[in-house]
DNA sequence: AACGTGATCTTA
DNA sequence: AAGATCACGTTA
């Protein structure tokens, strides 16, 4: 397995990663939800949700580069949140790293959390997730089949997960591109954005 | 439902 | 230059 396997589009990388291992700074963990997201409207995958919509900037320019890069991204002014590149170079398709279960280095990511965190809670939601694995925007574009580098993945079987709609969009907020392995409670409770037009009038 | 928080983007 | 937006997380 190796960048190769994520020249694809955006929906079955995102069944790819469901299951796969991340390790990062000391920590390794289990993703268990993603979301995927594609790019501009005259691309493969128009999606009015991704940060690539309106074409490659200073921020999102790795989402246009190589498979198996990590685009990191710096959310509300606080959180950094973190995707796996996929599709070929030159096309925009990313997964959102949402949530993940900790399997080693519990120590380091409850010393990163706090220790009132609840296990299952350490790398759930996608900042969380970042801060528990120490993601920082310093990753953006590192290679994560890059043996040398602070952040890896490990990819394993192809998973299909539970599919639903995409948290917190405001565009195409119906479109279930989201997904998760079911029985985990580090998979975040379904949040319409307030912004969002009425379920059934967006695209 | 509100809001803290600041980079990024759109609009002018 | 100004204003809106936001792929969040916590508290209520």
């Amino acid at each position: 397995m190796s960048s190769a396997d994520l020249e694809i589009d955006p929906l079955s990388a995102a069944r790819l990663l469901l299951g796969a291992e991340l390790t990062g700074r000391g920590v390794t963990a289990t993703v268990v939800e993603v979301e995927a997201y594609g790019g501009p409207a005259d691309g493969p995958w128009p999606d009015a949700a991704a940060h690539s919509y309106r074409g490659p900037g200073l921020r999102n320019s790795v989402m246009f580069g190589p498979p198996g890069r990590l685009y990191t991204y710096r959310s509300h002014g606080i959180h950094v949140c973190a995707n796996v590149v996929c599709a070929s170079d030159g096309v925009a398709a990313a997964v959102l790293l949402r949530a993940a279960v900790v399997d080693t280095g519990l120590d380091v990511a409850w010393s990163r959390r706090g220790a009132a965190v609840r296990e299952s809670g350490l790398a759930r939601g996608p900042g969380n997730l970042c801060s528990a694995l120490g993601i920082t925007m310093d990753d953006n574009g590192t290679d994560l089949f890059d043996p040398r580098s602070p952040v890896r993945l490990r990819l394993g079987e192809l998973r299909v997960g539970d599919a639903g709609p995409r948290v917190g969009v405001s565009k195409a907020a119906d479109r279930p591109w989201r997904m998760w392995l079911p029985g985990h409670p580090e998979v975040s409770a379904y949040r319409r954005s307030p912004r969002a037009p009425a379920p059934g009038e967006s695209d």
